[in-house]
RNA sequence: CGGGGUGUAGCUCAGUAUGGUUAGAGUACUUGGUUUGGGACCAAGGGGCCGAAGGUUCGAGUCCUUUCACCCCGACCA
């Protein structure tokens, strides 16, 4: 390609609405451009590096077994009232008629599409195990789209489901895509770890993300230092902590006046007692889909409730903080709150399982029990798992941010049973399938690796991301010699197959050696004034770093970078 | 959806507290000339419904009302 033909709109200056690296580094390049809120067009070098990217997930998963399908963008609604989740998805779905006032919705993910298309046509065992992706846009009318390409409404995604007889199968493909998927990232030269993740409303026995490591990540992710542990904050685990050495001797509920003292802080300083012998009561309001209700989750003084593993344990559609109006109406006494004599619904952190010499509040103005005990009740992994914290093998857990690109998902027969979509096993019995799912962000790849690898000069790309591998700049286009060498390297490289574009514009060196630091090429071979002495150079985008070669050395060389 | 901010040339922004020539700068663009290794210089040009609608006024980019869009923080995010 040659510069001066193709469409590479590079700017100088920063873009006013945009913030993130990723996304303004990817608008200055001449990659996109914003349309509207969460909306962006792909221009000729976002465009191929897109199939770049698409192409070797398209790669790898066919090496796996997995069958590319097209299904249609527009689905109708009726599908999305089958599996219930026409309501449930809510806004995020993009929904219009057609003319015949027929309702449609815009597809967000494939679940519906997918289950519609096997079932019927799918219908023995003998055609199990089945693997159908593909990728294609996607549309969610997102509350609020930000971040560029990170988090945009429409977005290129690649959706997989597969399709089988048992769960041990269905698990089988689940570590297979697992492999996969590491392979694709790895191939992407992205810095990424694979975490565990909290399976949400969907169900299913395991989920797990792909991070792309980067202080800019939406995601918390708990990560060891010694072994390859790795979660999403909302589900991450951890050792036990040790308790204390000085352990309260205070036994058998003992009323305590405690005017005033309510925080973990003025009640540990009064009894001088490490904060995790008190008992931490933290109070929400549970929303469900036909009722509300406040409900009380008990921690180590010295713990944090983390919200997720909340909201999974009761249940709940989402939590809320309780005001203080909905506290006492619920017979509560904010900041003296205890275990004791409590009729409201309330849970235990597993921490808590047998814990005595505690000190809880009395459920009474003003008054503490100390040396209480927890012998019963509901239990549930509550805690927010902090820096600093032991991870089961004894290493030392910290946080990282992640941008999450992939997830995959143990389905099980959620969406098979609300569809009817069923199968004849060996035993001839008709038997919904048992489905996986997993998705991988292919347009939000692009966005992180940019902002993985981006530095203060732009955009650096792994070859096999690049648009162009070479970029043949010639710094005076004017001068007959360089403007001859440039083009026989351009023509040489081109007929090896390679990708590599020509800098043919009549900008002078610094405009145009700005741009191809922008653009991030891997390799710009510029032909400048010291080729009258025989020698070009080679800049090498990610180590910024300029090497000097003969002209005559210059064939063999590009022919190993 | 709550809170905040911004809309003026392709892009980045002045101008708006206090209304008043023909609305500015930089950059980008066009033409001519000089220049040619780190976003050149000189000269001459083109480009604006001042987000939209309504109002106040002799007069509105500037004041008032309504509205739309975009961005940020939060809520939300299979």
């Amino acid at each position: 390609m040659r510069f001066s033909r193709t469409f590479i709109p590079t700017t100088k200056e920063t873009p006013n609405d945009a913030v993130l690296k990723s996304h303004i580094l990817l608008i200055r390049g001449g990659y996109i451009s914003s349309v509207a809120s969460g909306l962006y067009n792909f221009l000729p070098l976002g465009k191929i590096a897109l199939d770049k990217i698409r192409a070797i997930v398209k790669e790898e998963l066919d090496k796996a077994g997995c069958v590319e399908v097209d299904l249609s963008f527009v689905t109708p609604s009726e599908l999305w009232e089958e599996s219930g989740r026409l309501g449930k998805f809510g806004a995020e779905l993009l929904k219009f008629r057609d003319r015949k006032e027929n309702l449609f919705v815009l597809g967000p993910t494939h679940e519906e599409m997918m289950v519609n298309l096997v079932r019927n046509q799918i219908t023995s065992y003998k055609q199990l195990p089945q693997n159908l992706y593909q990728i294609k846009t996607k549309f969610r009318d997102e509350a609020r789209p930000r971040f560029g390409l990170m988090r945009g409404r429409e977005f290129l995604m690649k959706d997989g489901y597969s399709f089988h007889e048992t769960e041990e199968d269905m698990k089988r493909e689940f570590e297979l895509m697992e492999k996969t998927y590491s392979k694709i990232f790895s191939r992407l030269k992205l810095d990424f770890r694979v975490v565990d993740a909290d399976s949400g409303a969907i169900g299913g026995s395991g989920s797990k993300e792909f991070h792309v490591l980067a202080d800019s990540g939406e995601d918390t992710l708990v990560v060891c230092d010694s072994c390859d542990y790795g979660a999403n904050i909302e589900t991450a685990k951890r050792a036990e902590p040790e308790a204390p050495e000085t352990v309260p001797e205070f036994e058998g509920d003992l009323r305590f006046h405690t005017p005033n003292l309510k925080s973990i802080e003025e009640l540990s300083r009064f009894f001088r007692v490490e904060p995790y012998f008190l008992l931490k009561a933290v109070v929400k309001k549970a929303i469900f889909e036909d009722r509300e209700e406040i409900v009380v989750f008990f921690l180590r003084g010295s713990d944090e409730l983390e919200e997720t593993k909340a909201v999974g344990t009761v249940g709940a559609l989402e939590l809320l903080d309780a005001t203080e109006k909905e506290i006492s109406e619920a017979g509560l006494i904010a900041g003296f709150i205890g275990n004791r004599n409590l009729e409201i619904s309330h849970y235990f952190d597993n921490s808590l399982k047998g814990a005595k010499h505690l000190i809880s509040g009395a459920n009474e103005i003003d008054y503490h029990l100390i040396g209480t005990e927890v012998e019963s009740g509901n239990f549930a992994d509550l805690v927010l798992v902090k820096e600093g914290d032991r991870c089961s093998c004894g290493g030392n857990l910290s946080y990282k941010k992640g941008i999450e690109v992939g997830h995959i998902f143990q389905l099980g027969t959620k969406y098979s049973e609300s569809m009817n979509a069923n199968f004849l096993n060996r035993e001839g019995k008709s038997t919904p399938f048992v489905m996986g799912t997993y998705g991988i962000g292919v347009s939000r790849i692009l966005a992180g690796i940019v902002e993985q690898s981006g530095d203060e000069l732009g955009i650096v790309l792994p070859e096999s991301v690049a648009p162009y591998k070479f970029n043949i700049l010639v710094s005076n286009s004017k001068n007959g010699e360089q403007m001859r060498f440039g083009e026989k390297i351009y023509e040489d490289l081109r007929s090896c197959g390679e990708d590599v574009i020509l800098d043919d514009r009549k900008d002078r060196f610094g405009a145009k050696i700005k741009d191809a630091e922008l653009i991030g090429f891997p390799y710009t071979i510029i032909v400048g004034k010291s080729l009258s002495d025989g020698e070009v150079e080679i800049f090498h985008r990610a180590e910024q770093r300029k090497e000097k070669i003969s002209v005559l050395d210059l064939e063999s060389r590009l022919e190993n970078l």
